[in-house]
DNA sequence: AAATATATTTAGATAAGACTAAAAATAGGT
DNA sequence: ACCTATTTTTAGTCTTATCTAAATATATTT
């Protein structure tokens, strides 16, 4: 149906929709896609030829309905292979976004179909994202910042916001994984760090840990 | 590593030496490749340059130890999904090649060993194939077509020959399925046709089933 | 051995997706 | 309102993989 790159930027400007409602711009798809804003001017209009997006030249690109369809589809792949992957082949949580890339392209809608229910059909991935169903629908938990936090508010981590390697084996190295309990002991107002209770063990972190911890809290 | 197409171009190359091991002709290739001889010319050309194959003008090509060692590698994973496919994700054999061909690029050692692995490490895919091992090595097993037997012999079923979706559904709707023992009670000379016992069913098949239905004897 | 047929390669073109450099449009500051 | 900085688009080039048409090499007949 669609090539890799198209599939790739539709996805990307799904994500990027979130920050900018009035239309993704070319330095930010661009930046997201590590390539040059002149090759994603030319990428746009292909798109913009397919009824993919709509765009309006210096305006900006939005999703139409069948792009956004299409983004979902392949982010519900990259999320079930990625649960695969962990919860299967023994992959850590850390090494499987680069594998999940190349599956999320992989076209037969019944492999897809029966991944999701040799799975179990799981409702997040390894890093606590939301997997859209069949019919693309998912729900988006009401979390938060840890960095959002004040003293004494406790809650459940459930997502991470950067899944780079680096911070998620920081992640492992402390002992910190979803579903664990963290109550904040102490902020400091000067640097944004955090004193916090994390299953019987206070932990000082900072705020860039925090920044991308997502919690629930309730 | 290599494109899709270069890894397309050396499984093509390695099939076709077991019949032209002089060296396959360009030709032949475009046959298999389901594109034009210019075409296989131009690609030969690249891939002598990366020294995967060995090429001289006119004279066919072969693979060299870097050719046949990625060759084998691209078929490994291609039979190992095909073996995912049916085993866990409840594909029937006739529907598992498209997507094998799709899968069969994805790049990640630790996805090939780990897939290995967690199907138990299997010898055969669902063809009757053989699957290569970590290591590349496999085993031919001993097998003969059905045609070639003679009345009263007999073996057991243990592969396919063409395994195109209408041979695959042919012998489901026949019964015909690998493991199944096989004897010889007619052969007509006329049409090459033979009379089958398999399980206690007595079959009639065509030259065209019993040229592609492999069969152990011993 | 020459003529003819077939196989293979070369030449030139196309499409996708990327790039650099330059031009044009938009946004901000005074 | 104008000047400047930034963003975005255009123009032209490159690489990969394909194609058609034409040229050349090899194989087969006579
Ligand atoms: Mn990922
Ligand atoms: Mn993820
Ligand atoms: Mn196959
Ligand atoms: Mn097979």
């Amino acid at each position: 149906m669609f090539s890799f790159s198209e599939e790739n930027y539709l996805k990307a400007i799904f994500h990027l929709e979130r920050k900018y409602q009035a239309g993704v711009s070319t330095n930010a798809l661009a930046e997201e896609m590590e390539t040059k804003a002149s090759s994603v001017t030319d990428m746009i209009k292909k798109l913009s030829e397919k009824e993919l997006v709509i765009y309006k030249k210096y305006q900006g690109v939005k999703l139409s309905e069948l792009g956004k369809k299409t983004a979902i589809e392949v982010i519900r792949k990259h999320r079930l292979w990625e649960y695969f992957l962990v919860e299967k082949l023994n992959f850590n949580w850390d090494e499987v976004h680069d594998v999940a890339e190349q599956l999320e392209h992989i076209k037969s809608e019944k492999l897809t179909r029966e991944l999701d229910e040799f799975l179990g059909f799981p409702k997040r991935d390894p890093h606590g994202d939301p997997i859209p169903d069949a019919e693309g629908n998912f729900s988006v938990a009401n979390k938060v910042l840890l960095s959002e936090l004040g003293k004494t508010e406790k809650g459940i981590c459930v997502g991470v916001k950067d899944s780079s390697s680096d911070f998620l084996r920081f992640l492992d190295k402390n002992n910190i994984s979803l579903g664990k309990k963290i109550k904040v002991l102490e902020k400091e107002a000067f640097d944004g760090s955090m004193l916090i209770l994390i299953e019987e063990r206070q932990l000082r972190i900072s705020q860039l840990i925090s920044n991308n911890l997502y919690i629930k809290t309730q």
